[in-house]
DNA sequence: CGTCTCGTTGAGAGTTTTCAATGTAAGTGG
DNA sequence: CCACTTACATTGAAAACTCTCAACGAGACG
């Protein structure tokens, strides 16, 4: 069954939400009327505040999210309690433990929010039925997806052989806003370097 | 319009390639005996002879290839001229610089063939033909980037903060086969390593 | 037998991390 | 509004890691 919220507090910001969400549905593929109806009936409207968690390391990963507002980061955090950054997820985004969500295996993300979010969440049975009764649905995250794969690609790309500094650059060409509304500690994180090293590439940047 | 081969030489093994691309698409979504005869005709059959190009960097990638047989590997050259690989496809994969296949921009990649291949090859237009004429193929590839981005997000987070040592470890719990059919040469600069590195990691670690 | 490719080994150079100390800005409770 | 706490950023020095360069060895192939 579809989940269904009967909050009335939340009723009137799920709207906006799910606008939000059909908004970015209708950039890639074309929904009938009613499909668009049918298609908030599988959606749970979920508040998050900062720092608050969605989904812990070792819980199974019942929802794919969909950021109407708001950060979240996905993380992994090590022996020595360091976090490693793999993904921001800002409004539009999608967010979840893929491998968790899609083979109801244990999480190996954790998921928390960097600011105050609004999410749509969608669990694995309604998304399998999602796909199913609305297949234009198949075609959108199919489009999602592939665009996903490139991003990810060039990620790798950078990741894999680059100096600390070249990845430095390449996230801010390719992310500025990211450096608008994320600390710089996160940043490092999520490149994979320490904190205080990009803070010396920072400077040596600005010295040029 | 979609290609047809007319060789007739290579008639006889298209019919095995694509029977083998049919039984890859029949694990994760079910066909139509009529949609699998359409199918056929949307696909160039491909030999490609080891360390002949497939697709070289600065061209518009044309192709979304599908592995029937061989392994190919995608890489970039940097300005010393070295290479660093991306991806290495096997039988059953699908390989292409899918920013350039998909938006017609130049490749950054290079692809050629590890070992002698044969593929199956569909161009931008007939991939798009396709996924709308058959929409059970916009499942098919949707489950199929679902799980690539699954490996992706994988091999991102090992890659971004882990050790030599690390890297090389979890390539052989997820990878083992790879062993078995590419060079230490290869492997090291797919994992981002100088191929140093990566003979004395195998060392230290028969020595344990 | 020579050549070529691939893998190994050593030493030095360069980069990044770690650890520790200090500085700075923002938010909280009195 | 101030003192205090907390989170974030900077800086320095030493340690750890990986790369580069160079030499050498083993096996495949003509």
């Amino acid at each position: 069954m579809p989940v269904h919220s009967n909050t009335p507090l939340l009723h009137y910001s799920k709207i906006i939400m799910f606008n939000i969400l059909l908004q970015h549905i209708r950039e890639k593929v074309s929904l009938e009327p009613e499909e668009a109806g049918r298609l908030e009936t599988f959606f749970l409207p979920k508040e998050l505040a900062r720092k608050e968690f969605l989904l812990r390391e070792g819980e199974i990963c019942r929802y794919l999210a969909f950021v109407s507002n708001g950060i979240l980061k996905s993380f992994t955090r090590d022996e020595k309690g360091q976090d490693r950054i793999s993904l921001f997820a800002f409004e539009g985004w999608w967010i979840s433990d893929f491998n968790s969500f899609i083979n109801r295996e244990k999480a190996v993300l954790n998921i928390d929010a960097v600011e105050k979010c609004e999410l749509l969440l969608i669990s694995i049975e309604d998304y399998e039925r999602l796909t199913l009764e609305i297949p234009v649905m198949d075609r959108y995250f199919r489009i999602l997806y592939q665009n996903s794969l490139v991003t990810k690609d060039r990620r790798l790309m950078v990741s894999n052989k680059s100096t600390a500094e070249e990845k430095y650059l390449s996230l801010v060409r390719n992310n500025p806003e990211l450096f608008r509304r994320i600390p710089h500690s996160l940043i490092a994180s999520y490149l994979g370097l320490s904190p205080e090293t990009v803070s010396r590439i920072r400077k040596r940047l600005l010295l040029r």
